[in-house]
Formats: structure tokens, sequence, C-alpha cells
DNA sequence: TAGCATAATGACTGTCTGGTCAGTATGCGG
DNA sequence: CCGCATACTGACCAGACAGTCATTATGCTA
């Protein structure tokens, strides 16, 4: 269990940890091989097993980072004391930009084949980041923007909506700028699509 | 190509499909091994390869049949000439209903291991149910619930929003009844979460 | 019941891939 | 320059799995 963040990595091995990123995101987190990791991180295979345990940490490591970096960025939106449209407006960017970079990667926590352990950890994780967004709303509850049920849910929900506009892209056949996105994204989310008001 | 839906399926080839679509839910559609399908179907190995071309055909299959089905529910509930906040409640109940049973299997065609026709295909099936929520929300706006900028990203909204309440589950970890989770997304969608009004 | 066509079987095979490990390179201290 | 430790290599292995096909069962017609 390593604490470490990419940057923290020294040579090689994020080398390969970002081979193997790439190879996920490419083919996926069950089809893409040790060996091919190993091109692409210009090492030879057996030097995979010196860094990471096997297959399954290696996959674990890639997600673990990924959702640690969103981590990141989200607490540090939330720290910056912005004026809360703007905080609302900045997660949703973040939250855009990481579904845009890792596509349908990420939060696709069900079906991963680890082992038991490394599937709660990442759970907690992703739990983590739920929490990080559900902390923003918060801040915008407090300075009264706006009002909540229930916070986690309410995070969930804007998760969601992020996600969903992938599917958009997907079925319309065009992506729409981030900016765009996250513009249509807030106002369903602060003002709902009800006529009238 | 089959245009044919589960219920037309004649014995053993409903049996196969039924059988690959536990496993693939069990397991998730990298996992599972024609053996476990063939042993689930109660027949022999060699008898899957009689109704299917391969395993990617077996998975295709399945996706197809979850599809279809999705879309069969959202056009029967949109054809019921329902007021238009039940038509919306009952087609946020249907996706709901989708992706409990599917969990998140459904809408991940994206790093399917499937060939480019047959992936174009389910891409096409795809946008087609997209496209059946936003007829349902067509019909919502024309009957003076909804004010739409554009239905199809409302729809894809809907849709992640509908997906969102599952990453609730696992961030929370508790599942709410669907009935609750309809109502606080229906109310989201319609009114958003800002305060005052 | 015999004869035939179609359906089903499951042992077998070729391939692929995660993981190993004996051996080689590298760099350092003395 | 030597000895040693540490890093790295890639040929090799064992297991797993998709897909095949010779053989057997089933059921239908006459």
């Amino acid at each position: 269990m390593k604490a470490l963040t990419d940057r923290q990595k020294k040579g090689k091995e994020l080398e390969i940890l970002q081979a193997a990123t790439r190879a996920i995101a490419a083919v996926g987190f069950d089809a893409f091989t040790m060996a091919q990791v190993a091109r692409e991180a210009k090492v030879a295979k057996g030097t995979l097993f010196l860094y990471y345990r096997g297959k399954d940490d290696l996959i674990l490591a890639v997600f673990s980072a990924m959702a640690e970096a969103l981590g990141q960025t989200l607490a540090a939106i939330a720290a910056a004391g912005l004026p809360p449209e703007e905080l609302l407006r900045k997660t949703v960017l973040a939250l855009l930009e990481h579904f845009d970079k890792k596509r349908d990667i990420t939060g696709y926590s069900g079906g991963l084949p680890l082992a038991g352990p490394s599937k709660e950890a990442l759970r907690t994780r992703f739990a983590a980041n739920m929490e990080a967004i559900a902390a923003a709303l918060r801040i915008c509850a407090g300075n009264g923007l706006l009002e909540l049920e229930d916070p986690l849910f309410a995070a969930s929900a804007l998760f969601g909506l992020c996600r969903g506009s992938n599917s958009y892209a997907r079925a319309a056949g065009r992506k729409l700028p981030v900016q765009e996105r996250a513009r249509r994204i807030t106002g369903i989310f602060l003002d709902g699509t009800r006529k009238n008001k």
C-alpha cells in the first residue's frame, strides 16, 4: 500500500505506471497485457514484477492514482475560498476533465478483477472522492447557494450528470466543448428543467 | 444479425443467452468463460458454438438484448399517454430498475472486446435508447412541464442522474429504495438544488 | 423398426499470457 | 581493478481458455 502519488514515484516505476495507464485507456483493463506495458515502458517484462506484485497490483495502482489525482484536484478547489457559484463551476469542470481524460474507465470499480482487500481500498478511495464533492456542495449550501436534502446524494447526482455528458457525446455523435457542457450541467443542477419557475 | 428479442428465441438459444447474461452480471464480461455459460445453461460447450459464432458474438447478443429490452420498456411508457409528470416518473423508474438489474454493465459499451461492425451496431442501439428518453422528455415539454434547450442533452443528463444513484449506493454504503431514488432524481431534474427559487 | 438428418456432446488442441528465475549488466566502495 | 550488491533482462513454463470435430444421441418419416 503505497501512499505516493504520481509525481513522487521515481523513474522506472513512474514510467511503468504511465505505460499501464495508457494501455488500459487504449484497450481496457481486461485486455491489456503485461508484455504490452513492458514494451511501452521500454523495460523487460520481468522488471514490471519488481515494482508491482502482479497484474492486479498494477491495475489497482493505475486506478488508485487516477482517483487520487481527482481527489487532490477537488480538495484544492474546495480550499480556494471561491464564491459558491464559482466553486460549483470549477468542481464540475474538474469532473468533466477527469472523465474526458480517462473516459469510461473511471468510476467503473465494479467488475474489476481485484482481490478482496484491494477492491475495498479502491472503494474507499472512490467514496472519499464522492465525499469531496459533497464537501464542495456543503460549502455552497453554507453560502446560501444551495438547499440540500442529502449532500452525498446530490454529489452522486452531480457525478452522474457529468458522466452522462459522455453518453451524450456517444449518442449525438459530437462532443461539446467542455465549457459549454459545464454551463448546461450547472444549469440543470441548479435550476432543473421545469418550465416557468 | 438477429432481429429476435428474448421472448422469441427458442429453447436452447434462450437458455444460453440467459446463462450468459447471468454469468456476465456475476463476474463481468471480461472474466466469464464459455465453460461457465455451458455449465449454467446445462448444455455442452460445443453447443454454444452452434448458436453463437463465438464469445464475442455471445457478448454482443447479451448487450443487444439488454438494450433492446430497455428500448421496448421506454417506448411502451412513452406510448401510454400518461400525464407528463407521471411519464417522467415512470421513465426514471424504468432507468433505475434497468441499472439495478444489470448494475454497471449497461452503458459500458466502450472497452468491450468487440469487432468493428458489432460495436457499431451496439452504439446504434445505445443511441436509439437515448433518443427514446429524449422522446419522452419532448412529450413532457409539449405538455408544458419542461423547457428544453436540447432534449438529447437533457436525456443524457437524466440517464447520468439515474446511473449516479448507483455511485451513491457504493459511496454511502446503503441502497435507497427505488421509489425514494426516483423521487429525489425527478426532484433535482425538475427543480434543481438552488435555494429559495 | 429401419434409415436418415439434424442436434448435441465433450475430449482434445493450439495459442496466449501471467509469472519465474538463472543469468547478465551496472555502478560503487575500497 | 576487484568484489559485491543491486537492477534489470528475456527465455521459459504452467495453466487457462476459445474453439474444433469425430462421435453419439435424438427424433422424424415411411
